[in-house]
DNA sequence: GTCTATATTGCGATAGAC
DNA sequence: GTCTATCGCAATATAGAC
């Protein structure tokens, strides 16, 4: 009923055909096709294929703004390092395309990579550093990290799991079931490597 | 002089331009200019573009059998991992090009993926669950651990240094002249989360 | 082996009817 | 807003000269 009808229909459909195949592996025919729209409809709701492609990116990483309700809740920076991988996880659960226009954008980078994905991740990662570093100050994670090779050691296991998918399936159970496992298995492999007494609980 | 001058500047010419951009982000036109030689040459060569593509990725590859020598190695599972670490990273270094085919073919596979790809990444991945499953039985790495899940966060965590670059280089060193401090850095985060005792030494 | 010239297909974008 | 038909261009591949 709705006159964006057509317009929520092509961003759904080329989310699902970009994450796939990539901007430059699908074409516009085979998209519109694929929505029951006509070719014409993308440059009239997006001014062209590559807008549209801008579009579902900006849609998949306004989610990353959810970072600040970790950072903002009145916690220990142990439990916000937990609330991120589990936030992290769901995420990759509930928008199963955001990573690999993640990972292709940090590889293949776009015209829209400098404004739309390099802020999300950046902002992830030093929001994650200070986290770290208040840690260190509150003597709960030991004196001699380095913040930033922390962060991106925490945020590159997560993503690696969810990204090695396609390659390790056949001998590692990727299932959502195991995912309350997997954080506290993430959580045991990194705190005790990085908190400064040994039998610490959280 | 060799009569495979011309295949070989295609093949590093097109290293470049692929891993830049992927497989539908460059055009023969343009690879070949860049190469300074005919687009015939491609087809008379390696059969079209895919085929270049292809032997591209075949020698970006062949230097995963190396976690061969590693395993071959008379030593300790915890100084087997370190030398995961070491390689990782040194061919990271060495091959700047492979983390883009390596990432880009994991997120949107080609024909070759499941030929050269996947059998590198599942070759390197299931002979690290073997060394995490020896040192779990020597007693140096604790009981609890899962393999599989210990395995990729430590593949996960190596790779997303060099993956995360383009969006952290602002606030992170990447520069060679850190790795040592961060194989060290790495060993120390992963190690003393996965050992049996906190005290360890390696 | 290497080139130029070209055949053929498919691309993204849009004019114009409704 | 939506469609069909088409324009102009760039894609890959290759025929044929050298």
């Amino acid at each position: 009923m709705d006159t964006r009808d057509y317009r929520n229909k092509l961003i759904s459909t080329a989310t699902h055909l970009f994450a796939e195949r990539g901007l430059h592996g699908v074409s516009v025919r085979e998209l519109s096709k694929a929505a029951g729209v006509s070719i014409s409809m993308i440059s009239y709701y997006f001014d062209g294929k590559e807008g549209l492609y801008s579009s579902v990116l900006e849609e998949q990483f306004s989610c990353f703004d959810y970072i600040d309700v970790i950072m903002g809740k009145e916690s220990e920076p142990i439990e916000k390092i937990e609330d991120y991988i589990r936030w992290s996880i769901r995420r990759h659960r509930e928008k199963p395309h955001l990573l690999r226009f993640y990972t292709s954008e940090l590889t293949n980078p776009t015209r829209y990579f400098a404004r739309i994905v390099q802020p999300a991740i950046e902002k992830v990662i030093l929001i994650l550093i200070e986290i770290i570093e208040e840690g260190m100050h509150r003597k709960q994670l030991r004196k001699g990290l380095n913040p930033e090779d922390t962060a991106l050691a925490m945020v590159g296991m997560v993503n690696y799991y969810f990204l090695s998918t396609l390659a390790t399936q056949k001998f590692v159970n990727h299932s959502p079931e195991r995912d309350e496992e997997l954080i506290k298995h993430y959580m045991d492999i990194f705190t005790k490597g990085i908190s400064e007494h040994s039998d610490v609980t959280y």
